[in-house]
DNA sequence: GTCATGCATCGAGCCTTGTCGATGCATCGA
DNA sequence: TCGATGCATCGACAAGGCTCGATGCATGAC
């Protein structure tokens, strides 16, 4: 059946993204490099608004056939992005056929936010 | 004259740091620039720390000085860090005689927290 | 079985970034 | 005035990132 559900597990460890603030004291150097690898997925203008063209979605997810026009790349390219934000674990991929479909990861992206906060 | 105020304007307009978010639905390609900008200075695990060890500084302040030693690196390695992030608007440098001083801007830094939040 | 479709990967080209030593420029103390 | 100090800038190098066209690999339609 083409059941459109299964949640898929994030794929990466979330460990500790609750407890370790910038601005709450000096960071481990283990801290700092895994706040600094999302920061980075983050640091591109393409890939920001590609979060934000799959939050916008009607199903808050969205396939790359989805996502190549309105940000004006090729295929390619686009497919690389999506790669960066599921290995930041900023968003995870699920294959339906012959659909990748892509959905955010809304608590890593929450607790990165409260990362920045006092 | 060792006048040791001049604040020093931040030279990055943050003109609407408030209303865009990531998850909110799709930026405008002006917004996910600024957001993109500031996002990438914090994707560099030296830089993060940096940030962390001015906040754990006594009065929430670091000059060059104190920052080399623990992230253990050159002194020209941590003044280009620290321009970064001044022009990345998270961070004022200030001069007082010899030494230069930075602070976190904390708001621009709580903005951008809560740009990744729903 | 055959063909079309959606996507990932590859290889290459070009530009950006992190790092360093050397150097220059103020400021302060003697 | 002279030397020492704190910091920024410069030039150079290696490493990494963004982008593309070409290709490969599943899946689904006929």
């Amino acid at each position: 059946m083409a059941s459109p559900t299964a949640p898929t597990a994030p794929t990466v460890e979330q460990t500790s993204a609750c407890c370790s603030t910038v601005t709450g004291g000096v960071l481990e150097a283990a801290d700092a490099e895994r706040l600094a690898r999302m920061f980075k997925a983050l640091g591109d203008p393409t890939r920001v608004r590609l979060l934000s063209l799959i939050a916008a979605q009607p199903d808050r997810e969205a396939c790359v056939c989805d996502l190549t026009e309105p940000v004006g790349l090729s295929q390619p390219t686009v497919s690389h992005h999506m790669k960066q934000l599921v290995e930041a674990g900023l968003v995870v991929r699920e294959q339906r056929g012959r659909w990748a479909f892509y959905r955010l990861v809304e608590d890593t992206l929450a607790a990165l936010g409260d990362a920045l906060r006092p």
